[in-house]
DNA sequence: GGCACGGGTTGGAACGTTAAAAGCACCGGC
DNA sequence: GCCGGTGCTTTTAACGTTCCAACCCGTGCC
């Protein structure tokens, strides 16, 4: 049914080594010699298996992926491009990726760890880190290969490779532009503090409106969650203080979308009477109306850092590469 | 560093035969060599080789699924459920999914082609079936196992064994519930009658109500995209009527909200004034307020039936298997 | 003419596993 | 005492590939 090597050998008349070579090296070939052997791979349709090779050079070009559970509603929007450019980006490799579930936390590990064992992947990539993620000093330990979408927060180091999203440098040119657009009073509608990454956007527009000389105090609000209602909610508080808000930057595309439905509700008009940025320019930012201002992540250009890093050589010093996000701007924060 | 069978032999002191046979027959030995043999694979923490054994049995145990593209913000805002759930419904069989990207039609058919040859995976799940879909004849045709999730639409015989989700049942469900909560006029928003899928959802509406006695002349509203701005104008055009509508069957979420969208800007309260359900229980469903009733399609039962199909014994007969989407009420369609 | 050299090619072994067949010990029946 | 099982274990031979060492042969050098 399917051609091997040793047909294939047979039918060009050479070694099945020499075939090989003709895959592998081809420059150890005679020129005649390698058109021969190349035809009857084309002619008998040859496709080295997988399998075999990997037994041999004990590498299966697979990289092993965790499918996140989306536990308690938590909406992943932007997941699905993210796993076609992770996929994409090792395809360009040879690769592919492998996914898999696994318990949160520690009590995955041993999933992590078979996996490598059985040889069914060389190496991981990680993301929806977490504050004290236990996932890379584990694999670190056992000296299995990965590399984290996402940092490790709060730790003094960082265990491993990683490339990331410079969410702080993302808010910091949100609160700018609004600035630029005249607004003097622009709120943050962030998480609870305890996520290091509530804290990273946070600390972007914070710093940057004490840059600008523009007030902070008070002006943040840590919604409970990442829900329409919370940012709706929160957006209302900001609205309601005594000395009201001309500009919301949002931690993410959910929470700005609340606060979209909060200054409908009120008759107020995003873009003229409030600005309005979001996060993560999820599917939803450019289909609602007026359009989401956000900040996109460079998504493919994370794929191919993440495999790059994975598949690249094996130096000691981790690998850290943080990206910029970029402000697409639409309606919310500039009508017309 | 990792264990082989034959160093477990030699640590049992049997051959590496037996040590195999502990593993998959475990009924040929005798107990006591079985349980010395099982403390040795333990004490050396032995792991098989995938590949060595997929060279010898030719099987690899992974399905290939391919991820699709978002194109131009279509958002998928289930697939992470669904990759999980197959993901774990493939765990549960022992087996693996692996990710590939493809371009879209027949054009993408030679990666399904070399992937099956190279040997990196045993068959293949389908989604996002498309009316003409071209990809199952032709795996039909080069007898690669497959399964797919969705029906080939408009074709006479589905091409292979599939499974799908009874939008027609389930337009059925939503529009009796309407009925039964005391609405008699009550309109679709749908997508143009040449996708095979908004064809089925429409005609679960319009039978029911022909069945009720209810009207549906010009109750139909075909969106050109599923976006929340047609589904806004579509619920609009339903409500501008001369005899309004006091119910809306929408065949997403998406287009569900953009209408809950129109009816909120027009200060009608959905539920009390006009009743509206969706379709698919995305995260979004939830998280709006009124929280919108919904028709949630059974994933980790369609994921169960998709890999029992693909890795069940390989019968003649395609296996077909139309499952029944559950209606979730919520806030939208009941108010209090 | 012998020898080192190097490009091109080949045979043999190995990767770690399983299928199939062969071996071996013990037992009951005649 | 021999025969045919039966129950457990080992031997042998693959699966399809790549690595390594060897080989062959023509060339140039002393």
């Amino acid at each position: 049914m399917v051609a091997t090597l040793k047909q294939v050998a047979a039918h060009a008349d050479v070694s099945v080594q020499t075939v090989s070579n003709a895959l592998n090296a081809p420059h150890r070939l005679r020129p005649d010699t390698l058109q021969r052997v190349t035809r009857s791979i084309e002619l008998l349709n040859y496709r080295p298996n997988r399998n075999a090779r990997s037994l041999r050079t004990s590498a299966v070009e697979l990289i092993g992926y965790c499918v996140p559970s989306w536990q308690g509603g938590q909406a992943h929007l932007v997941m699905d491009q993210f796993l076609h450019a992770l996929c994409a980006a090792a395809e360009s490799t040879g690769r592919h990726i492998l996914l898999f579930t696994a318990p949160a936390g520690a009590d995955g590990m041993s999933v992590y760890d078979d996996l490598h064992a059985r040889r069914l992947v060389d190496g991981f990539v990680l993301s929806q880190t977490e504050t004290h993620d236990p996932r890379h000093g584990w694999l670190k330990d056992k000296r299995i290969p990965f590399v984290s979408f996402g940092r490790v927060w709060k730790e003094t180091t960082q265990p491993g490779p990683y490339v990331d999203v410079d969410g702080a440098a993302g808010c910091a040119t949100a609160t700018r532009h609004l600035y630029d657009a005249g607004r003097r009073r622009i709120g943050f509608l962030g998480w609870p503090r305890t996520s290091g990454l509530a804290e990273d956007r946070l600390a972007g527009w914070r710093d940057t409106c004490q840059e600008l000389g523009l007030p902070t105090d008070g002006l943040a609000v840590h919604c409970a969650e990442d829900t329409f209602d919370e940012g709706a909610r929160g957006a209302a508080s900001l609205l309601d203080a005594t000395e009201p808000v001309d500009a919301i930057v949002a931690l993410s595309d959910i929470l700005a979308l609340g606060a979209l439905r909060e200054l409908t509700r009120r008759g107020l008009s995003a873009g003229s009477d409030v600005a309005l940025t979001g996060f993560d320019d999820s599917p939803l930012a450019s289909v609602v109306s007026p359009a989401l201002t956000t900040l996109r992540q460079p998504i493919d250009l994370i794929a191919h850092e993440l495999i790059n890093i994975l598949t690249g050589p094996a130096g000691d010093e981790p690998t850290e590469r943080l990206l910029k996000p970029e402000l697409i701007v639409r309606g919310s924060s500039a009508p017309g």
